[in-house]
Order: structure tokens, then C-alpha cells, then sequence
DNA sequence: TGAAGTCCTTGACCCAGATCAATTGCGGGA
DNA sequence: TCCCGCAATTGATCTGGGTCAAGGACTTCA
């Protein structure tokens, strides 16, 4: 059974002063459809290492992450876990029609998800185009997010994968905190070790290893075990193996 | 630049002997909104081996694979590769509103493409919920596969993840052919061993290794190097790690 | 001020799967 | 029928990353 999250005050938010309006599902909405929106949802929020769902429960909501961030993984029986999902704040969690959760999410920095009952969304995504459209695309990123990610996990060396994942986390954060600003790029990693591995594939002492390697190499540099400055960005785009003029062509 | 399809016969195929008419794009389509989809549509063949588009082309069409296989593979600078999509009849190929291709897209068998050119599809889109909402379905459907597959890539045996490609395989043919008949399983491998290893991050060698282990072991049997029966598919899916009874709680 | 818990690092060793290198088998064309 | 070319198999060897094990660095709580 999924641990209960906190019921935070409804009041606390209003849509027009949420911080995901503009990227979540419901980015498209008119002002009449976020009110119907309103009143269909309701926050929940998530201490750091809570599961919010198991894989296999019955998943009566569908939700948006607001703040925090949570994860997606999925286990064999004999323990061998693989995260498949990476949720940031505006990213979707549940499947409109699917009554139980595929998958295991867990906070993993305390979180707060914008809940909607699944049954009258939907019947509003039914009549809505703007929520549907939205999901669409939300969708489609996910599904080119994932195969990059199969890419890293079918071909890449231990080494590339760390760059890849560093490279990925630089990326976002730099897209939400300083637009587009050259130069050094500093982040707080949001995942432990172990949390690394599973993302890559790897074991946690793989990962620490490689981690150590490109400090040692000065492909970054580390303050303490989470906060990274990447010095230079193409050098760090190499090490992942990723052309560093990605799709620049044309 | 793409090599170019051979322009079938446009009046080969009316929508209504359409074999993929109820799982394609248009599936919640009705007979009005497929008048004007049949407007816009013509039928494309390729040869086996034959590229039907580069990674980074201008694409100006999505399409539908009407028969035959294709796939979805992503390369590296250094010729590293990965199949990061199998496209089966049904399937859709092409993003709307991007204009270039994000990846290769190879016929792996000859094949027949349903297809549409994208700036009128973008515009029937909008007008047609019944377009959008099956493209939603599956690439949701997409996604939980690419997941799946994560986990395949990321955590499994190479032993492991021949019998999970067989099993997908398997399944998805009893599916096509004969509904969900009990008893020995025989399908033939629509893939080479060196597609089967760009599949699952293996190379050729090792898939060869291990199919002619799983034979040895009695788990499959080979009829020649592409016929492969199933004698017991709940063996099949213990060597590939999957829960036997898969998903059947509740 | 210490004890316990988490998370992380580092070392030593090992093995699954990669790499390199022959062969084998088979279908098609002259 | 023989030959060519491609797909596949199989063997020998190497190595990247897993496994096992021993600490180290912080944080929290008493």
C-alpha cells in the first residue's frame, strides 16, 4: 500500500501563482479550463525516501510534480532494481486509463505533486484538446528521453555514463535557473550514488569510482560530495561521447 | 539524404481492406475523418536493408507501417549503435511538429509505409481528436515498452536478455497470428544476430553464444537460424527474469 | 563527546562479456 | 556443379566493471 502523503493546504496555491503553470499538463488551459482544473485537484506532499506508490497498487490520481524531486524504477524479484523515470518539477506521473501503477515512484528530495482524481480527468481530458495536446508532447519528450537513455545504457562505458548523467542534470538546471548563461556551470547533484547507479546501470562503487576519475582528470570539480562546477561543458560533453555540436547541423 | 521509397500504387489500398486499419493511428477514426485522411496518404515500399531516412534528414511526411519491419537506431561518432525502436505493422513513425528525423530508420524486411505528409496531419490533427487520441495511446504504450526495455539493457544477464527479446517477439506474434492459443510457440526471428545485439547492447558474438545455449539447454528449439519454437513459454520467461505469472495479481 | 547511522571512497580480486580470429553453413548465380 | 558472399558459429584471450571488504567523512541524537 502506498505510504499516505501529507495533505497540504489547499489553499496554499492558487494556478495562477504556481510555479509549473506554464510547463506542467495543464500549460495550455484557457482561464476557464484551469478552474475546472482547480476543481478537481488537490496537493499531496512527500518526505525525502517516501514511496509514493508501489509498483502494482491501485493508483486512483494522476498527478504533476510541483517541487522535489522523484523517481521511477522498476524491480526484478531477486532485487536488481533499474530506475526508468527521472521526475522533475511540471513532469507527469500516472496513465490516464491505467488503474494501477506500473512502476515504483519515490520522493527522493521532499516533494510536493498537484493531484487530480483520475476519473473526472479523464472525462475533462476527454473534453478538453488543450490537456490532451499537452500530454501528447510531454509524452513524446519523454519517449526521445527515454531512447537517448537506452543508448547510454546499451553502448555507453562506465565513464560516458557518468559524463552523460552529469551532462543531463547541467543541462536542466542551467535551462531552469540561468537561462542560457556561458561559462563555468555549478549544480547540486539531486541523486545519491546509489541513486546514480541505478539510473546508469552501474554499481554504486563503479559510480563513486568514475566520479572520482573525472575530478581527478579535471573534467569537474567537487565541493564537498554533491555540488559540481563543470569548468568547461564541451570537455564534458566529449567525455560522454555525445557530439558536442549536438544537432547543430543546419 | 533519404533513398527513396518506390511510390506504390495509390489505389492498391482502400482504408477499409486496410490489414492495420483497427491498431494504426486511425484506429478511433471514423468514416468521415478517414475520407479525409485517404486524401492525403500514399504508400511508400522499401527493400530489406534499404535506409527510409537519416538521423538529422528533413522530414516532411509520418507514416504508418502498413507490413514488414523496420527499426530505430541511434549512432554514435565512433559507430557504436543502438536500436532504440522496433517498428511492427501499426506502428508510427515521425513526430508532429518536428521537421527533421531524431533517428535512423532502417527496413529491416521489405516493407509498405502508409503515409501522410506532415504539415496537413499536423492541421487534421488539430481538428481531429480522434487522431490525437489514439497517437497519445500509443505512445504511452511506447513509453511503458522503452521502459521495459531500460530495464533489459540496464540490469539483465546477456543470457537474460536473449530470452526476454525471444519472449517479446513470441508474444507479440501469438498476438498477431493466433489469439492467445495455448502449447508450443514457433515464430521465425524477423532480425539478423547482429540486430538482435544492436537490440539489446550485446555483440553479435555473444547473442550467437547464448541462442545456442538457450538450444542446447532445450528452452528453444531451431528449425535453421531464423525458426525458433517455444516448447514452454513459462521456462522462457523464468530465463528471462520476468515474473512467470506476469502482472496477473488482481 | 561519543555512539550509531548514512553515504561515500578505495583496494584486491574475479568473471561475464568483449575482442580477435578462424571456420562453417547456406542460398543464389553462372 | 562449383564458387562466391554473407550470416552465423565457435574458440582463445583480454578487460571493464562487478563483487567483496575495509575504512573514512558527516550528521544526528543522547
Amino acid at each position: 500500500m502506498a505510504t499516505l502523503g501529507k495533505i497540504a493546504d489547499t489553499h496554499a496555491l492558487e494556478c495562477a501563482d504556481c510555479p509549473i503553470r506554464h510547463r506542467a499538463v495543464c500549460a495550455r488551459c484557457e482561464p476557464d479550463e484551469l478552474d475546472r482544473l482547480d476543481a478537481i485537484k488537490y496537493y499531496r506532499s512527500f518526505e525525502a525516501g517516501q514511496t509514493v506508490i508501489w509498483s502494482g497498487d491501485a493508483m486512483d490520481f494522476v498527478a504533476s510534480v510541483v517541487s522535489g524531486i522523484a523517481t521511477l524504477t522498476q524491480t526484478m524479484e531477486d532485487g536488481r532494481t533499474q530506475m526508468v523515470g527521472l521526475l522533475l518539477p511540471s513532469d507527469f506521473v500516472g496513465r490516464p486509463g491505467r488503474s494501477r501503477a506500473a512502476y515504483d515512484v519515490v520522493a527522493t528530495t521532499d516533494i510536493v505533486m498537484c493531484c487530480f482524481r483520475r476519473k473526472p480527468f479523464e472525462e475533462m481530458m476527454v473534453r478538453t484538446p488543450h490537456i490532451a495536446q499537452r500530454l501528447l508532447e510531454m509524452t513524446l519528450d519523454e519517449l526521445d528521453a527515454a531512447r537517448e537513455w537506452m543508448l547510454v545504457l546499451g553502448r555507453k562505458t562506465a565513464r560516458e555514463k557518468i559524463a552523460s548523467l552529469l551532462a543531463i542534470i547541467g543541462r536542466r538546471d542551467a535551462a531552469l535557473h540561468l537561462g542560457g548563461k556561458r561559462g563555468p556551470l555549478t549544480f547540486d547533484l539531486p541523486l545519491t550514488r546509489e541513486a546514480m547507479a541505478d539510473y546508469l546501470g552501474l554499481t554504486l562503487e563503479t559510480v563513486s569510482r568514475q566520479v572520482s576519475a573525472l575530478k581527478r582528470d579535471g573534467v569537474i570539480v567537487l565541493e564537498g560530495k554533491r555540488r559540481v562546477t563543470v569548468p568547461d561543458m564541451n570537455r564534458l560533453l566529449e567525455e560522454a561521447g555525445d557530439d558536442s555540436d549536438g544537432g547543430m547541423l543546419s
